[in-house]
RNA sequence: CUCCUCGUAGCUCAACGGAUAGAGCAAACCCGUCCUAAGGGUGAGAUGGGGGUUCAAUUCCCUCCGGGGAGACCA
């Protein structure tokens, strides 16, 4: 049974003969009443005005007994709720106490397993910030499904074959010399030479037929483990890899499975063989596409006409040993929103190779990170580099801090930049684009990490003041302020509820800054310290609720909380 | 050319088909700190154009305009 606050409404609805479906909205304003419920559905049904239902159903509602209900008054076509603010405080203040951090968690998800699949740079091109709000994004996502009640794998599928590689090595053969000598340089410099390595490649990939040639060769020698390649193949994708483990590491990420293309390419091209003779897929022009024209799609290439398994080959393979090794509800791969007509063909087509993958196959499509100045680009080395933005945000902070002499000061600065940087990517809806700017993107006031951070620090600035919590009676007058505090937090659970089932992080991150907004509030009218008696002491419950509820979002969100600031 | 997306204050973002479209930043003024001012308050500021469906449209449909993406051997 899940917990809410408008349980008792609903009740009393259905009592006086309210059918269907009940929601509830909250009024324009709070003076209104704390809950509105609609009376149009009503009206329509049984053809009288929403006003007239309205009226009807406030006398009928005022003859019940309610405990939690003070008032009903109807407002136009709304009835209008008044909570009664101790009730609803002791029942808020008590499930949060009881359930502590389980608090907000949902059911829907139990006994199901789903595998989240993000980050998947490849090897060898830069990590700009599109892949940092990848994993942002896919970290948020796997702790909201875990809160809805499923069990994660934590999936990575890196891109350690292909032409992008070819590319990158045909230009590290031209800088051979630097090649050399960057061998004894960070781990930052030597993935910056392969970024390098990685633009000179591309672009002369498309301006000279002879070097797209020799490129083509170096992509089969790596697939074939050539001699001649694989000695600065293995090294320079071992670079790639151990910067990405710090990466992860640095921005709080792991993951239970990692998956690399070089694993599946063999098998995906045995799978468009296979199929071939099925007609599934067709011989076109020497390569072998599947015919998605025939599904209202576009066809696409699956094996290149040297007998090479392209993307979507190697994607059909993945699928295979991801249901073999987990055999998941569903799969969620966390990708730019660019891939989505890709992933119609490939679904379709995964639906022919693997038929139990049906409906249980998903895009999880995120925004662009665009540059102010227009898109990146790793081919021409245009971009913003994931580290930078850490980097940028760190000396933002360590600024605003300057006067500062907390004892773990350094730890802060990190906790609160990366807070700063993961909430500028999840505020913002998952599909939609960033316009990114450092100076707005990542804002350390207002709408930002850093002012959720705040909030906890205060709560506990004023608990440690209060010193141990007594329980007691919760007192007769509630003031707004704090009752406004109390309904959000009794929303928390409908709110994460929906993150999971949308899925988007976004909703969590915009629940947080109203909470915080309302502490705000909360914080400039009622004093905690000074109130006596029984207020002192709801008081002090009220926010330690609200920090136990910050926690539990911000953790959701993959953001850590810091004891003072 | 085809398909997919997006278009809300100067900027960055909100708004299960519902009441007076909410925030933050920037800019103006105020609260000099009495539980951490990384805060709070006051005022100003917006749904690209045109149709349609509906009691009700930022939200659904059509169309136009404008941005972005995808469309055969890259990922």
């Amino acid at each position: 049974m899940s917990f809410k606050i408008t349980s008792e409404l609903e009740a009393a609805l259905r009592s006086v003969g309210v059918e269907g479906a009940i929601e509830f909205t909250a009024p324009p304003k709070a003076e209104m009443g704390d809950f509105a419920f609609a009376c149009f559905g009503i009206a329509k049904t049984q053809k009288k005005s929403p006003v007239e239902v309205a009226k009807e159903l406030e006398l009928r509602i005022k003859n019940e007994e309610l405990r939690m209900v003070s008032d009903v008054r109807a407002v136009g076509s709304y009835v209008n709720f008044f909570l009664n603010g101790a009730e609803v405080a002791r029942m808020v203040i008590e499930e949060i106490t009881r359930r502590g951090d389980d608090y907000g968690m949902g059911e829907i998800g139990k006994g199901k397993k789903v595998i989240v699949e993000f980050a998947h740079p490849n090897t060898h091109k830069a990590f700009h910030i599109g892949h940092l709000r990848n994993i942002v994004t896919g970290e948020s996502l796997v702790r909201i499904l875990e809160n809805a009640g499923y069990e994660v794998v934590r999936a990575n599928y890196q891109g350690d074959v292909g032409m992008h590689i070819a590319k990158c090595l045909w230009g590290v053969r031209q800088l051979r010399a630097e090649y050399e000598t960057v061998k004894n340089k960070t781990i930052t410099e030597r993935v910056a030479f392969l970024g390098k390595a990685y633009a000179l490649g591309s672009q002369t990939f498309e301006q000279d037929e002879k070097v797209k040639a020799e490129i083509g060769e170096i992509n089969e020698s790596i697939y074939t483990h050539d001699e001649s390649i694989r000695e600065m193949y293995t090294e320079t994708r071992g670079w790639s890899l151990e910067y990405f483990d710090a990466i992860y590491a640095r921005v709080g990420s792991r993951f239970d499975r990692l998956y690399f293309e070089s694993e599946v390419f063999a098998r995906g091209r045995e799978i468009v063989k296979e199929c071939v003779v099925k007609e599934i897929f067709v011989q076109s022009e020497g390569a072998v596409i599947f015919k998605g024209s025939e599904f209202g799609l576009h066809d696409r290439v699956f094996l290149n006409s040297k007998g090479f398994p392209t993307y979507e080959a190697k994607d059909l393979a993945l699928a295979e040993k991801q249901f073999a090794e987990f055999d998941p509800v569903a799969i969620y791969h966390v990708v730019a929103k660019e891939q989505s007509e890709y992933f119609k063909v490939l679904f379709k087509a995964l639906e022919f190779t693997l038929p139990k993958s049906k409906e249980r196959e998903r895009h999880l499509e995120y925004g662009w990170v665009k540059l102010k100045e227009g898109k990146m680009s790793s081919r021409t080395g245009k971009v913003v580099l994931g580290e930078w933005l850490l980097d940028e945000a760190e000396k933002e902070v360590t600024q605003i801090m300057s006067e500062s002499d907390l004892p773990n000061k350094d730890d802060v600065i990190k906790n609160v930049a990366l807070a700063a940087v993961k909430y500028a990517f999840l505020k913002t809806g998952i599909e939609n684009d960033i316009a990114f700017d450092f100076k707005t993107s990542v804002s350390l006031t207002g709408d930002s990490g850093p002012y959720l951070l705040y909030m906890c620090a205060r709560i506990r600035s004023i608990l440690e003041k209060i010193g141990t919590l007594s329980l007691g009676e919760i007192p007769e007058t509630i003031v707004l302020e704090e009752k406004r505090l109390l309904l959000l937090l009794g929303e928390f659970g409908a709110v994460t509820a929906r993150a999971a089932a949308l899925p988007d992080p976004s909703l969590i991150a915009h629940y947080l800054l109203v909470l915080a907004q309302r502490f705000s509030d909360f914080y400039a009218a009622c004093s905690v310290v000074k109130s006596e008696g029984a207020t002192r002491i709801f008081r002090a419950q009220l926010i330690k609720s609200v920090l136990t509820v910050a926690k539990r979002g911000l953790y959701l969100l993959g953001i850590k909380v810091v004891e003072k600031m």
